[in-house]
RNA sequence: GGGGAUGUGGUGGAACUGGUAGACACGCUUGGCUUAGAACCAAGUGCCGAAAGGUGUGGGGGUUCGACUCCCUCCAUCCCUACCA
């Protein structure tokens, strides 16, 4: 079947089938090739792709493709994400079964990715909800406890008193549950910790040998905290003592406070026999609050009676409860430096605390590192000098001690949700006994029509063993799914283990790619659970990731595509108006893969304007076969050259610097290059030899990004079945990249005053009496005296008056 | 509050290593084709100016023969902040 017209919806039609039919994209192992995993971050199947995905996708696409036309040996795989809230709460209000609704989006969503032409290899597909996937998670699960990273601690939850349900963060709107519109409390219960802590100092250090974006790992370098500092005892008056840690012990003359944090067991104790404090504390700890809301709360203090003695001046200090004290970092306890701390300053302004000044400064609160004032013998020191000396003085007289300590907090992966993957443990008489691989998976109970699921804990079928068993009623959070996935591609098709050989083949994954928003938690998770597999023997090497590619937000008029802000646009309209050539080649021209994206309806008819021209140019040609003509015209030379070097740059921004909208930019440019003769049928055969050249070169290229139309014209040019198309990436000719001359910028004091055609044998004193001569130049030096000449090779010459 | 980014014509963006700012597109203007429109083709298009020329990469300052690029400072927008994924 042949085309007359680029009828994208037909054509691409065609040949997505020519592709089912040879099953091009089943990755094996190989002896021969070397390998090359690509995966892009699987979605939540939501129902429809959005423009975030498909820009995604395109990006991993566009890279298989590439290295498989360089003869690698690529694995691109695809799966959902398919357990989490909106598929429970899609379950609450239709009153449906969460496993059809997931279901059916997956139908929908897979044939989204399958009409974009999307090279994947499905026979590999996971979902995170079925069984013979989380059966092998939970059996991993098992596997930690044994190693003894798993652990039971109680913590604390948003309750929705009404719904009789634990809320996400997102759920809890204004301190009211979002369906109920009840007044939000605070709850303890237990909960399952992952010792992901045990794993900080590693987690910090590979991350220098990490091909990954500087800023994703400074992000994560800054997220782990590590930070070197001090503990330090304050006795309290009835002999007991506070600890607090501080990494500025060199302010310790400053203290003229101590804070506690409401959840400190000292806080708590208080609570029970004084009404005040009790009140206090519950009103600081209403709901679980997001670090940036705490953050921007006001500060709120309460004295309490208790006193503690400095352990240098040897004055009292009044231990004040303050809402700013996190019970999770450090000891919960911090020693109040009004002077030289920004927080402590307004905490102490607020409360009319002394402020007392011990490091020169200007002005306050001054929280720069300086020179010791009013500190008695560490007077003078400079703060580094003195962090050490009072380290010692501390540990000398056994009142403290300098120590390391981290901002991560270890990982807790209880969530009390339905939709979600059974924690593999029975409780027999209250003791945890955690499920062997015999007894996996734990499923999901059904169920029934015009039913919602209601909490694991309320359906005693479930929990109910008898004989005192109960069954664990949380599931787990749904980043435990995500963090191992990528591994699990590797053995989607083994039933009889999480994992086997080939992940030695296959990992670690040589380019990740997805949105900048997992930078930290997603992130961090894979790689330790990459490292607690290790450790387990399930696979090799130190890290999941090798290369990260992170893709900027996809926008509408400036801002992210969202429901609520109504500025969403369907990617489907546009499959079905252009094509998914047209929607790809978009997606990667319009601005570089790191950068935000914004989305414009008629901008994206320039790129479909582009592949009718590309249609226009080649569909009624033929190749011309015969062997390059001895002599070729300049004209001719010309365009050979800029067929080659845009093939060279082509290969450089594909393959080094992920720079697709240049690649693009420069294909464009090669075909407005081509001299209009040459596309005459009366043209020379050595003009047919150049445009041949860059008719051949042009379909390669645009191959990863437009595979459809590429591989098409491909096969009608060359009246082949385009058999070895997709594996034959071009190679340059280094001769055609030489030049005989080039443009000389004239510039006097750094402006340009003049351009002048030079040949690369001139030498710098026959260049700088050339480009005197430039009349313009001649103007502007004019009864000037010269007083220095700059010549950079082959650019620019600058006269300095 | 903390951490990480981004800022260039009317718009998306290019300038890769400190060396011609605005490649390549979108849009717009003019012309061609057409009964008309769409599509397509050609030319022009940072700003001020008739021109010569001047000016211009968020604002201010600095280093340099030369700065979108390096340094300091300020402003604006976005992402993450541990139960959204």
């Amino acid at each position: 079947m042949s085309l007359e017209e680029y009828n994208p919806q037909k054509l691409e039609n065609l040949i997505q089938e020519s592709w089912k039919q040879m099953d091009s994209y089943k990755a094996d192992l190989s002896e021969t090739k070397e390998k090359f995993y690509c995966l892009s971050m699987f979605p939540y199947p939501s129902g429809k792709l959005h423009m975030g995905h498909v820009r995604n996708y395109t990006i991993g696409d566009v890279i298989s493709r590439f290295k498989r036309m360089q003869g690698f040996n690529v694995l691109q795989p695809m799966g959902w994400d398919a357990f989490g809230l909106p598929a429970e709460n899609a379950a609450i209000q239709n009153k449906v079964d969460p496993k059809s609704w997931t279901e059916q989006n997956i139908q929908s969503m897979r044939s989204q990715l399958e009409r974009l032409g999307f090279s994947y290899d499905w026979s590999r597909e996971v979902k995170t909800c079925d069984p013979n996937y989380f059966k092998w998670e939970q059996e991993i699960f098992t596997k930690l406890q044994k190693k003894g990273l798993v652990y039971r601690k109680k913590s604390l939850v948003n309750w929705d008193p009404v719904d009789e349900t634990v809320l996400a963060n997102e759920q809890v709107i204004d301190g009211k549950g979002w369906r109920s519109g009840a007044t939000v409390e605070l709850k303890e219960i237990d909960q399952w910790f992952l010792r992901i802590t045990d794993y900080a100092d590693e987690l910090l250090s590979s991350i220098e040998n990490l091909d990954w974006p500087e800023n994703v790992k400074s992000m994560q370098k800054n997220w782990i905290g590590k930070s070197f500092g001090s503990e330090i005892k304050f006795a309290l008056l009835n002999s007991d003592e506070l600890t607090a840690f501080t990494t500025r012990i060199d302010t310790i003359y400053g203290v003229t406070f101590i804070a506690i944090s409401p959840n400190h067991p000292i806080a708590q104790n208080l609570a029970k026999d004084n009404a005040e404090i009790n009140e206090f504390i519950k009103e600081c700890n209403a709901i679980k609050m997001a670090e940036a809301d705490l953050a921007k709360a006001d500060k709120l203090g309460l004295k309490t009676n208790l006193k503690v003695r400095h352990p240098f001046s040897d004055n009292n200090l009044d231990v004040w409860i303050a809402n700013y004290v996190l019970m999770d970092y450090g000891t919960g306890v911090v020693m109040g430096v009004p002077a030289h701390d920004e927080r402590d300053y307004e905490f102490a302004k607020k409360y009319n605390i002394e402020i007392k000044q011990v490091i020169e400064s200007d002005e306050l609160p001054s929280p720069k590192k300086g020179k010791l004032i009013d500190s008695d013998n560490f007077t003078g020191q400079e703060s580094d000098e003195a962090i050490k000396n009072i380290n010692d003085y501390l540990e000398k007289n056994a009142i403290g001690k300098s120590i390391e300590n981290f901002r991560l907090r270890d990982w807790g992966v209880s969530r009390q949700r339905f939709w979600g993957c059974p924690i593999p443990v029975v409780f027999d008489k209250g003791k945890p006994i955690f499920l062997e691989k015999k007894d996996l998976p734990v499923e999901l109970p059904k169920i029934k029509d015009g039913e919602s699921p209601k909490p694991l804990s309320q359906n005693k079928d479930f929990f109910d063993l008898g004989s005192g068993k109960t069954r664990e009623v949380d599931t787990f959070d749904t980043f435990v799914d995500s963090s191992w996935y990528y591994a699990r591609f590797t053995a989607a098709d083994n039933d009889e283990k999480a994992l086997d050989d080939d992940s030695k083949y296959w990992l670690p994954v040589d380019l990740y790619i997805g949105g900048i928003e997992h930078a930290i938690l997603h992130l961090l998770y894979s790689r330790f659970f990459h490292k607690a597999m290790r450790d387990i023997g399930l696979v090799e090497g130190d890290e999941p990731f090798k290369k990260l590619l992170t893709q900027g937000m996809v926008l509408k008029d400036g801002f992210k595509m969202s429901k609520s802000k109504g500025n969403t646009v369907d990617p489907q309209k546009f499959i079905d108006k252009y094509g998914a050539d047209t929607i790809r080649l978009y997606m990667m021209f319009t601005s570089p893969p790191e950068q935000s994206l914004e989305w414009s309806d008629t901008a994206i008819e320039g790129s479909y304007r582009f592949l009718k021209r590309i249609w226009t140019l080649i569909s009624d040609r033929k190749i011309f076969l015969e062997e390059p003509p001895k002599d070729f015209s300049k004209l001719e030379l010309k365009l050979r050259q800029k067929s080659h070097q845009t093939l060279k740059k082509v290969t450089n921004d594909y393959g080094e610097r992920n720079s697709f909208n240049t690649a693009i930019a420069s294909i464009m440019e090669l075909l407005n290059a081509i001299p209009d003769s040459f596309k005459l049928n009366d043209a020379t055969s050595a003009e047919a030899f150049c445009l041949d050249e860059v008719i051949q070169f042009t379909l390669k290229m645009l191959s990863p990004i437009t595979p459809h139309i590429s591989l098409y014209l491909w096969k009608k040019y060359t009246d082949s079945d385009g058999h070895n198309f997709e594996h034959s990436w071009p190679k340059y000719i280094e001769d055609f990249l030489k030049v005989e001359d080039f443009q000389l910028i004239i510039q006097v004091n750094g402006k340009v005053r003049g351009k002048e055609i030079i040949s690369v044998d001139a030498d710098q004193t026959v260049i700088e009496k050339l480009s005197k001569e430039n009349e313009n130049v001649k103007k502007v030096l004019a009864n000037q005296h010269i007083k220095k000449v700059i010549y950079v090779k082959e650019k620019l010459i600058n006269f300095v008056i």
